[in-house]
DNA sequence: TAGTATCGACAACCACGTTGTCTAAACCGT
DNA sequence: ACGGTTTAGACAACGTGGTTGTCGATACTA
């Protein structure tokens, strides 16, 4: 018996990630679909971590860069899509003249809040369908198993 | 009491999708760390959808593109590259005069072979965390929650 | 004060996706 | 058997997200 602890009747190994990125898939899918009927139809996936990344008290280019763990210029080119969606502005800053910091506007700030909402909801949907007690088993080993403090969302780069 | 199934002691519903992702790519990572250390530097995770869509049996690029949920011309672009890196090879389809076949090389097929060997050692390091009942319950759980049948595997487009 | 590090901008490039157009071949109903 | 429709694959143009390299201007520091 070479595999002790691989149980026969267990899936095989590589459907474990395909299952982990179809929940995460469904997950944010569902979110832009609510999303798109609460005024924020144009808003991709990337677009929410890079705001997440800002965050409400704004952040430099290069600093956003570094929290998605991409470049300073990927950073300013999403930003630049933001911008030009009216989800964030840039401002001079006071304490840098090389600087610019980058703000979420009151759109960029309603889609957050939204954002947030509908995946609680959206959690409350799985405890539905799961049970409570199978939905923190599933976050807690994740947590477990996943290296913790990192969180690179290059998604794009990264896959292809 | 407007959220009587959430618990206060639930984490925000956002870590969610961010566990189920960390979790998909903590497995990938690792995945293409394992196999470039066994002859294959240069996969990237699209190859290896790709490769597992084509199959051992062969596919054209046509029928590659409809099992990965993408164009005919993102699949025939993606299997360029596979085949300038030697996984793939177009051989004429004698059924049918205007299709190609594309086939996995001996390379391409160890390279699926060895795949799934690796996700296999990937789940047990799981099984070792976790114990074997948790694991299942992660995977039961997504199973029941994602939407069952489609698989589109546009990773770079869906998400940018 | 001089040297170094960082900011943002710009350019060039690559990877992956899209749509549209085209030719050739297969399929199908008359 | 023929003619219209569908399909395969090649090619072009483009959008988007990533990269590296360069640059001038500003900030930091020895």
């Amino acid at each position: 018996m070479p595999f002790p602890s691989v149980d026969d009747q267990d899936p095989p190994g590589w459907q474990l990630p395909l299952l982990l990125f179809a929940g995460f898939r469904s997950l944010i899918d569902e979110l832009h679909a609510h999303l798109a009927t609460r005024g924020h139809p144009d808003v991709r996936p990337v677009y929410g971590f890079a705001m997440q990344a800002i965050g409400v008290h704004g952040a430099s280019a290069s600093e956003v860069g570094r929290r998605l763990g991409v470049s300073k210029q990927a950073a300013g080119k999403t930003i630049d899509r933001l911008d030009a969606l009216g989800y964030v502005e840039r401002v001079d800053d006071p304490r840098d003249a090389r600087s610019k910091l980058v703000r979420l506007t009151p759109r960029g700030v309603d889609c957050l809040q939204q954002s947030a909402e509908i995946f609680e909801r959206l959690r409350a949907d799985w405890v539905a369908q799961l049970g409570a007690d199978r939905v923190r088993v599933v976050e807690s080993s994740l947590r477990t198993v996943v290296p913790s403090g990192i969180f690179p969302v290059d998604v794009p780069g990264w896959f292809g």
